[in-house]
DNA sequence: TATAGTTTAGCATACGTATGCAAGAAGTAT
DNA sequence: ATACTTCTTGCATACGTATGCTAAACTATA
C-alpha cells in the first residue's frame, strides 16, 4: 500500500523452470563448492544469465544468518584524515567480499541511534569512527553480540577491541623535538571530551615537564582550519609571543601558519615553529610543508578491518587493542 | 559449515511467546499506523524491551520488497569535493529513513562489478557519481529496472536521472572574467575521457574564442595538488609565459599557484592569474584565496536524492535531469 | 554382471517478517 | 434487547534462498 515499486523481480524458481531443474540445483549452481554436476550448472547458468538472474543476497543472508555488510560509523566528512581512512575502509571491506552500510553521525545524531539501524540491517560486524564515548549510555549500547572495533578511539576500560594510534607518546615527541630550539610553547587543543584531543595534549604537556618546562599557552579549538587560523591569532596577538606551537590536528596547524604568516607577518620558522598531528595530504604541499606527527592511517585501516573480520569469525574470543606508533616527520616548519 | 557465528538472536516469536501473543501482533505492534489496541502494543513494547528485541529489517526486506537501501558508488575519496558530498548523500539518505550502502570504485574496480554486488543486496536505488561512462558496456549496465540517478555526470542519449553543474557555462563565465584584463592564456585540463574535464575546457575555449581568441596553451593533469602543480610548472617553464591559466578543478589550482609562486617567484595575481573549479574549502584557506567557478555542491547532493527517491516511490516516470548553474567566485587570484 | 562406493538431484523445511482474510470483540445506534 | 458498524486478533501464507536428508544415477571394482 505504502510502495508500489514491486519491480518484477527473477527468483531462483524462475530459473529453476527454465532450465527444467529443482530450485536447489539452482541454489547450487551458485554456490562454489555445491554438490552439482558441471553439465547441469553449465545449463542453468546460461538460463540464468538469459533471464538476468542475480542471486538475491537479502534472502540468502536471513537463512545463513549473515549479510556480509560491516556497518561502519562515522563523523567529519570534512577531515581528509577521515574521508582518506574511509576510502581505505571501504576498499578493504571489499576486497573481502564484504560490503560496506555507511552510517554518518555528524550534525548531532546520536551513535545509538545509527548503531540501532546498524544491527537491525543485522550487520557482521560494525566499525566506529571517532565516536565520543564519555558517556555511559553510549558505553553500554557497545556491547553487543555484534563484533565491534573502535577507530581512533578506545574504551576506557579495554573491554572493546580497538585500533588507534598512540597521541600520547606522539605529543612528547613533538615536545622532545621542539625543546632544543625553542624557549616559549603553545599547544591549540581540540574538544575537552575528546580523548584524541586529551591524549595528544597531555603527551606534550608531559614532555614540556620532563624538561623542566611547566609553562604552556593552551587554546581550544574545533578540528578545523578556520579553528586553528582564530585560535593561533589569539594566542599570537597577546603578550609575551611563543616561538612554538603545536596543533592537535595538520587542518588546524595549517590555520595556524596562515594566521601567523598574515596576520603577524611572521616567518616560519624563523620566528615561529609549529607542528600539526595526522599527517593529512595537504601537510606536504608545498607552501606550508608542515612538519606533523604521522598516523600510520593506511596501516590502522587495514589493521581495524582485519581485526574485525578476525572477531567475525572466530566469536568468543577476547578483545583486542591495537595501539600504534605515531612517527614524526619532520618538514619545514620547525627549526633544528 | 562456514561460519560459526550464529548468534542467538531473538525474533517476533519469542516476544510473542512471552508477551502471549501472537508473531502477528508483534509485527503490528512495531508497524506504525497498523490495526493494534494501545494496550496491547505496550505489553508487547515492554515485553520486546526485556529481551532487547529489534525488528530483522532484512526480513522484513525480503517481503515488502523493498530494502530501504539507497547504493552510492563513489570514487576519489580523496577528492574534498566528492567526500564533501559524501557527506550531504548520507545525511540526507539518513534522513529520509534510508540507509547508505557505500561501493568503492577506485583503484581499477569495474563499475558493473559494485553495481551488480548492489543490485544482489536489492538496493532500492542507486546514485553514481563520477563514473566513467564512455564504454558501451557500463551504459548498458545502468538500464536496470532499479531506479538510478548519475551524480555530476550524465548519459549522452539523456536516458538516464542525473543532476550534474553545467561545465561548460561555467568554463566561458571563467573566459569572459580573465579577458578584459589578460593577454595570453592556458588551461589545465583533466583526462581526455572525462566529460566533466571535457566540458569546462571546451566552454573556456569557446569563450575565448567569441572573443577572437584563438590560442591557448593547454595541459592534462590528473585532479590532484601534484598532478596541478606539475602541469603549470611546466606550463610557465616554458617560453611566452601565459598571463592567466585556468584550472578545471580547485585541487590543480592549488598545486598551481603553490608552482607558480615557489618555482617561479610569479606574484599572484599581479603577474599571473589563476582560476579553478569546484570551490572546495580550502580554496577559500587564507594565503590561496582562490577565484573559482562553484559547484552548488549541497543543493547538487540533496537534489540528487530526491530525484531518486521519486524515481522509487513513482516508478515508470520520466528520466529526470537537472543541470545546475556554476556560481562565479572571485577572491583574490585574479586581477580586475 | 553384480556390488559397493561416490556423485548428484530433488523434496521438504527453515530463516524472520508482513499482511489478506475471516472470525471474534467491542462499541453504537435503533 | 437487536442489528449494525468499527476495532482487534490470530491463522495461514508468502518473500527467495540454503541445506539436511533420502533416493536415484553414475562410476569403478571385482
Amino acid at each position: 500500500m505504502t510502495s508500489n515499486n514491486k519491480q518484477q523481480r527473477v527468483s531462483s524458481i524462475d530459473v529453476a523452470r527454465l532450465a527444467g531443474v529443482s530450485q536447489s540445483a539452482v541454489s547450487r549452481a551458485f554456490t562454489p563448492g555445491a554438490s552439482i554436476s558441471e553439465k547441469k550448472k553449465k545449463v542453468i547458468l546460461e538460463a540464468a544469465y538469459r533471464l538476468n538472474y542475480r542471486p538475491n543476497v537479502i534472502a540468502r543472508s536471513l537463512v545463513q544468518n549473515s549479510t556480509k555488510i560491516i556497518g561502519l560509523v562515522m563523523t567529519r566528512f570534512l577531515s581528509p584524515f577521515y574521508t582518506t581512512v574511509l576510502g581505505d575502509f571501504t576498499r578493504h571491506i571489499q576486497d573481502r567480499g564484504y560490503s560496506t552500510l555507511l552510517l554518518n553521525i555528524d550534525n548531532d545524531r546520536e551513535v545509538q541511534d545509527v548503531m540501532s539501524t546498524a544491527l537491525q540491517y543485522q550487520v557482521d560486524g560494525l566499525i566506529i569512527t571517532s565516536a565520543n564515548l564519555s558517556s555511559p549510555m553510549v558505553e553500554s549500547s557497545l556491547h553487543t553480540k555484534t563484533p565491534i572495533v573502535l577507530f581512533n578511539r578506545y574504551s576506557e576500560n579495554n573491554d572493546l577491541s580497538a585500533v588507534y594510534c598512540d597521541g600520547y607518546d606522539g605529543g612528547r615527541m613533538v615536545a622532545d623535538l621542539l625543546i632544543p630550539h625553542h624557549r616559549r610553547f603553545a599547544c591549540i587543543k581540540g574538544e575537552v571530551k575528546s580523548s584524541t584531543s586529551r591524549d595528544r595534549s597531555e603527551g606534550f604537556i608531559s614532555g614540556l615537564r620532563d624538561h623542566g618546562i611547566t609553562e604552556c599557552i593552551a587554546e581550544h579549538a574545533e578540528f578545523s582550519y578556520d579553528s586553528g587560523f582564530a585560535a593561533a591569532k589569539k594566542i599570537l596577538g597577546a603578550g609575551d609571543r611563543p616561538d612554538a606551537i603545536f596543533c592537535i590536528s595538520d587542518l588546524m596547524a595549517l590555520g595556524a601558519i596562515d594566521a601567523a604568516r598574515s596576520v603577524y607577518g611572521l616567518q616560519i620558522p624563523k620566528d615561529l615553529s609549529i607542528v600539526g598531528f595526522d599527517n593529512i595530504p595537504m601537510a606536504s604541499w608545498h607552501d606550508y610543508n608542515l612538519t606533523t606527527a604521522a598516523q600510520p592511517a593506511p596501516k590502522m585501516a587495514e589493521a581495524t578491518v582485519d581485526l574485525l573480520l578476525e572477531a567475525i569469525n572466530s566469536p568468543s574470543q577476547d578483545t583486542m587493542v591495537l595501539k600504534m606508533k605515531t612517527e614524526l616527520i619532520i618538514r619545514g616548519t620547525t627549526r633544528s
